[in-house]
RNA sequence: GCGCCCGUAGCUCAUCCGGAUAGAGCACCGGCCUUCUAAGCCGGGGGUAACAGGUUCGAAUCCUGUCGGGCGCGCCA
């Protein structure tokens, strides 16, 4: 929209047509933006919607409503179009008037508060401790961060949240590993564990290992050893995200949840609640009961929990910390988590919201370089790390390539798509265009707060009226981007809307003009586009260089 | 077998809480650099939106079924 004003301003307008028109007479006001331009800037179809209540053909119900339509001065043209359609052209000046807003807003311009400063958790990346984080990881932090971002944009105060599993079968794994190689280290006979972890980073570790703890540098201590793994690959990990330029505001361990009781507290809850039961030696819950397509067992018959309880454990404590709103971005093959952590909430009887949390799943990462299936990682040994990929093809690349495809398709990460320079690669289609205008301002050299006062009326061509439009859709489109959790709605709208229309405008206009009003016209647009391209970049997470 | 997701141009994908002629990029063909960055721009060809029904004034979009692909169905996480 043109500017919220103009919309709500348009429907109210319309509304009181249709009812002055046909009297008593119901009608929900749509408002599109028509895809071609020929369409005006507004559509709406309450013509469609009424013609058959009010018995009369679609367009005579349409002209009937443009002839009760007042005047007003934000609205240019109005036309009935198709079978019925009303479209509404705004004016230029309504149109251009987008531009100061920006100059003045600068880097806040996009911004909204649909979230009101309520508290807001986005849980992602959370890897087990058991390797380098691996390409699903790295589509995982780049989602997670960009959706934070989003939610920040609209007024929701983020905690960005990193659950690690550090604890279950997979580390004691992890544990048995490394001891493997640290006795196979000191020549002697050692096995690797059935499940264990093949990668060079285990004998990295079994390396590090006997020099850090000299009083067990035999390797017998496997508390120990799990304990130095655990720390090694999070401090690994960690380097692994600050290389791919993603911050967490908070780290949480399943451990804890065992230490502090909380794994206990939820089995008692469920308990009391009712909604358990013994069966072959192991304590069930009926999640059944709550959408569930099965029962779950919580305890094993070993006595030790399954993961289904720390799960719920830390979604109640997510709750309990006051966060009434969580996104959970995972991989889809976790899929069925959602339906039994839920129904584990449900189960607690505790006034958690049904569809309590909110899950963003994506589908896995397919590596290529040229054609084929990368699959190998020297370090982790049976897959492609996070680290390779930003090593080799650059951080801003990778995030905007992760960011491009809509969650619910397998994303193909062609490696020498990404590292090309050139005109097939989108991110760098987008950064030029920042670049370009950057340069323009500095050939320019004077001050652009005074572009503020520039005379708009001045811009004539259709490439300023559309590429204004453009700029104009931000706020709403960063809006929708959030609510749908769907950054690729913003790669798309920086490469195909804002960019391509620069380019072309680019190529057809000069901007640094001898007519000193005109080229201040010009260049506030300049400014303002320049700033959209900045914001857009921003919430992504992907750099705005000013040269290039 | 059951559950979830996907099927749109030669390729990679947008559009999807119903709207007007289904859009980009790549690839292909033809133009544009003495002018602010040609990493760019303009024009052209290319489609039964897997298939079959249904709802509707109107369906790529919603519903049902079929086919094809992915993922998940453990007292693993």
């Amino acid at each position: 929209m043109s500017s919220p004003d103009s919309k709500t301003l348009l429907a109210k307008l319309i509304q009181d047509a249709v009812s002055k028109a046909f009297p008593g007479s119901e009608a929900v006001i749509e408002l599109d933006r028509p895809k071609n331009a020929d369409h005006g800037d507004f559509a709406t179809n309450v013509a469609l919607q009424l013609a058959k209540k009010v018995g009369r053909k679609p367009r005579d119900a349409a002209q009937a409503i443009v002839d009760a339509f007042g005047s007003n001065p934000e609205i240019s043209k109005i036309e009935i179009a198709g079978p019925g359609f009303i479209n509404f052209t705004l004016s230029e000046a309504t149109r251009f008037a987008v531009i100061p807003a920006i100059l003045r807003e600068g880097a806040d311009f996009g911004r909204g508060n649909a979230g009101g400063g309520q508290k807001i958790m986005v849980e992602f990346v959370s890897a087990n401790p058991t390797g380098p984080l691996h390409v699903g990881h790295g589509r995982q932090a780049a989602l997670g961060d960009a959706v934070s971002s989003l939610f920040e944009w609209q007024g929701w105060n983020v905690t960005r949240e990193f659950y690690y599993n550090d604890a279950g079968n997979q580390i004691a794994n992890l544990a048995l590993s490394v001891q493997a190689r640290i006795k196979q280290d000191r020549g002697e006979a050692a096995e690797m564990p059935k499940d264990g972890y093949h990668g060079e980073y285990i004998r990295e570790i079994a390396r590090e290992y006997p020099a850090k703890h000299l009083g067990d540098a035999h390797g017998n201590d496997l508390d120990q050893i799990r304990k130095f793994a655990v720390a090694y690959l999070r401090s690994e990990q960690d380097l692994d995200l600050q290389a791919f330029g993603v911050k967490f505001d908070s780290f949480f361990l399943e451990s804890s949840l065992y230490t502090d009781g909380k794994v206990d507290e939820t089995v008692r809850l469920l308990q009391k609640a009712g909604h358990t039961y013994e069966s072959e030696g192991a304590l069930w819950l009926r999640t059944t009961d709550f959408g569930d397509d099965k029962d779950r067992v919580m305890r094993k018959s070993d006595g030790t929990y399954t993961y289904f309880v720390p799960d719920v454990a830390y979604h109640l404590d997510k709750y309990r910390r006051g966060f009434a709103h969580v996104v959970n971005v995972q991989g889809a093959d976790h899929h069925s988590t959602v339906s039994r952590v839920r129904a584990g909430l449900q189960a607690l009887d505790l006034g958690v919201p049904k569809g309590y949390p909110d899950y963003a799943l994506h589908k896995m990462v397919k590596v290529v370089r040229g054609g084929e299936e990368v699959k190998m990682s020297k370090r982790a040994g049976d897959y492609v790390t996070v680290r390779d990929l930003v090593d080799e093809v650059g951080r801003d690349a990778v995030r905007y390539f992760f960011l491009m495809r809509t969650m619910e398709t397998e994303l193909v990460f062609d490696i020498e798509l990404a590292k090309s320079q050139s005109d097939e690669n989108p991110v760098y289609y987008v950064q030029y265009a920042h670049a370009r205008l950057c340069a323009v301002l500095r050939e320019w050299g004077g001050d652009e707060k005074a572009l503020a006062n520039a005379d708009l009326s001045l811009l004539a061509s259709p490439y300023e009226s559309a590429l204004a439009q453009t700029l104009a859709e931000f706020p709403s489109l960063l809006a929708h981007a959030s609510s749908e959790h769907s950054p690729h709605l913003l790669t798309y709208y920086l490469h195909d809307d804002v960019a391509a229309r620069l380019h072309t405008y680019y190529n057809a206009e000069r901007f640094l003009v001898d007519d000193e009003p005109l080229k201040h016209a010009r260049l506030a647009l300049v400014s303002a586009t320049r700033q959209v391209l900045a914001n857009g970049l921003a919430v992504l997470g992907v750099s705005a260089p000013e040269r290039m």
